[in-house]
DNA sequence: TCTATATGTAACTATTTTTGTTACGAATTA
DNA sequence: TAATTCGTAACAAAAATAGTTACATATAGA
């Protein structure tokens, strides 16, 4: 594996907050809440969540009834918004550590690689770019095993309260 | 930052390779040599090396005038090639520790998000599967900076000879 | 105003990945 | 046989990521 797991851990978060909102009609969600869908520990999820606010994407508030929220339409949440809000830096190195300035390969090479991947880098961009939480969250909804899923936890709060 | 630095160092050394043949006339390029113009241990150069070797891009020789060289034409090795040899596993997780089987959202999200990471990584391989080695090469010949440094080192050679 | 609930963040540990280094056997040339 | 050069194991060092505990701060509501 190459990247962090930030990514994908940040539309799971994101897609909770979405649906909560849209299907279970809570105004905010608790990072604990969070933290038992993706299986880690509520800290992690708040770190996360501290980046995603510095990038505008959602606001939180403490004490009772607190938690986060969307800042914003799913619709107006890209994949690409979420990428750079929680993955620092290039997606490849473009160098290392000093390469020699006696070698004119080392000398010259950085600028050249760097190129291209400066293009991989856009092309990465555009298709994200082109992918909006809302988009996902529909077709996530519309599986079987989603349903399924859902409605028993529905049924099972439904007992509870 | 993200990745490793092995994609970069890979190509600057079939760099090194390729230029070594096309104008200073070696054969094969010993791990040392490459080692000074990137600037660490060789070993790890030879690591790479070997990676490098695995997926058919360069041979190696043991013994006196030993050393390493491009097993194909520098037309024929893309840096989508390269990139494939020495980076392993995709450029972004689809998932991370086992997300909760009881959550809906963490039992399907990861055929969602993993699509759109699928679309990215095309997307990246086509821009790196479009240029060659061969490419960037004559890029990088072309400027100022490589042909003031080359003249300096030939010169050097000559004196030492 | 007091209490319960949540966040925000620092500090520390553990784990994993990457890089650097030493060492040495095997292959090759002369 | 001697001088190179590679291939690779073994280990250390460094950096990044993730997990955990702890606690100050903020908020809602009794």
């Amino acid at each position: 594996m190459n990247a962090s797991s930030r990514f994908a851990v940040a539309v799971h978060i994101l897609l909770v907050l979405h649906i909560n909102r849209m299907i279970r009609g809570f105004d905010a969600t608790t990072s604990d809440f969070i933290a038992e869908s993706v299986n880690t520990n509520a800290v992690v999820i708040r770190r996360i969540l501290g980046m995603l606010r510095k990038a505008g994407l959602v606001v939180s508030q403490t004490g009772v009834g607190g938690g986060s929220s969307l800042a914003k339409s799913a619709e107006q949440i890209s994949l690409e918004n979420i990428r750079v809000a929680v993955e620092d830096g290039p997606l490849f190195h473009p160098h290392y550590s000093e390469p020699s300035e006696e070698c004119p390969i080392g000398h010259c090479i950085q600028d050249e690689i760097g190129g291209a991947i400066d293009e991989a880098e856009a092309a990465v961009s555009k298709v994200f770019g082109g992918k909006s939480l809302a988009v996902l969250a529909e077709k996530m909804i519309q599986t079987d095993e989603f349903q399924t899923c859902m409605k028993e936890q529905m049924a099972e709060m439904e007992l509870q309260s």
